[in-house]
DNA sequence: CGCCGCTTGTGCATGCGTTCTCAAAGTCTT
DNA sequence: AAGACTTTGAGAACGCATGCACAAGCGGCG
């Protein structure tokens, strides 16, 4: 069993889409996947699924295709989704709250065991079945939950702030839902889902396609000097 | 003007880490910005900077940089920041809620205009100042307030005919939320989030990092040329 | 007025990711 | 048991993105 193999960081991010197909697969009693098929269910094409599996090993069999269960347990156990990854969300506002109750993290293993606001009024309220904890007992949960990994909810103005008390607190992974930048030590993960940003893509793509008739001459000598002479 | 400029997908992905930026900075009164500083604010490097802003233009100023005001007018013209987007909520449970109260949308032009559910109980209830309504009227909804851009939030069963039912009803960009794949017609654009995938990533670098006792050796030589016969 | 220092814009090399292609390797059929 | 058929796994080519390095261009200073 070949370890410390390289997965490329591309393949990484798919390898959850797999998983996923595979879990459908598997709920329909199916015992094999072609990689045709699994690129169908994820989305991409199946030269792409196979050089991502072919990664992982040389887990499927010619002219069959893969083992549903036996792909699965692969990924799973590649992606660390063998064992349960309990949480930390910092940041009750509509945010954190939503994902306090979503349910797609807890499907995977992902516990939300510790729900933390800045805000002493938030402090002692409960979401679910979780009571909101204070940002200076985010140590001792950490350490007492042992959680590894820890979500920011909070505005932008307090992101950084948090993320530095996260990776005190013992955190190494962060998935961070705050508009801004924020930087850890290079040791720990850090992940990003900005939802205005998504939108201003997709309005990048939408304004090519309407050609908004009255559009304003694109040089309208937008004030300040910068290009004078 | 040279119009019809192709610009890549991954500095398209960029401008709007730049225009967050180039908007703190002119918060602060500052006139100019170098790409070394706005790549410092975005989290990149400057090169990477300098390069995707040539494709918008050449509107920086040799020896000084860029002129912040200008550049965000050019920025926001380009990803179509420059008119509203009247936005429709599909789905309105955890995280529509969530979705239908965040402030970031609104600050940066995405008006959330209309709010739809599957469900006959919910339709009727007040979120914010917005008054759920039926999915059977989103036809209406769409064409009434000229609506473009369509966001998915509902469970992963629905997710599909919500967005067939979101193109047939002339939505032409759709963010889907849902945790499962989603396919549209070619000139539809779609982008997604997916929450419990990024916290799979994570959990991917995270196990790896955390010698579990029985895992494979913790260091994974990370230079590794790996290219075994 | 000319020189100097600074910062942009871009050509170029490099590396990563994707896609095409096909031999290898298995199953199924007869 | 052998040939036909199917599907994987990987080599190779290609294309996109990144990062380096430097000339071109601008402002400021002497």
């Amino acid at each position: 069993m070949a370890a410390a193999r390289r997965i490329p960081e591309a393949t990484v991010a798919r390898l959850p889409l797999y998983y996923r197909a595979l879990l459908d697969t598997a709920d329909q009693h199916v015992a094999t996947v072609s990689s045709e098929r699994l690129a169908e269910l994820a989305g991409v094409n199946a030269a792409k699924v196979r050089k991502d599996l072919s990664y992982l090993g040389s887990y499927g069999t010619r002219g069959v295709g893969y083992d549903v269960e036996f792909l699965l347990h692969q990924i799973s156990r590649e992606l660390g989704l063998t064992q349960d990854w309990p949480v930390v969300i910092v940041g009750v506002g509509n945010l954190g709250h939503a994902l306090a109750n979503y349910r797609g993290f807890g499907a995977r293993g992902f516990q939300v065991e510790g729900l933390v606001d800045a805000d002493p009024k938030k402090v002692g309220t409960k979401v679910g079945n979780l009571v909101v904890e204070a940002l200076d007992d985010l140590p001792r949960i950490v350490e007492e939950r042992k959680i590894a990994i820890g979500i920011v909810a909070t505005p932008a103005s307090a992101a950084q702030e948090v993320a530095d008390r996260l990776v005190q607190a013992g955190v190494s992974s962060i998935l961070n839902f705050a508009p801004t930048v924020v930087t850890v030590p290079t040791e720990v993960s850090l992940r990003k889902v900005d939802l205005a940003i998504e939108l201003q893509i997709l309005s990048f793509y939408q304004q090519r396609k309407t050609p908004n008739g009255d559009g304003p001459p694109a040089h309208a000598a937008p004030s300040k000097r910068a290009r004078a002479t």
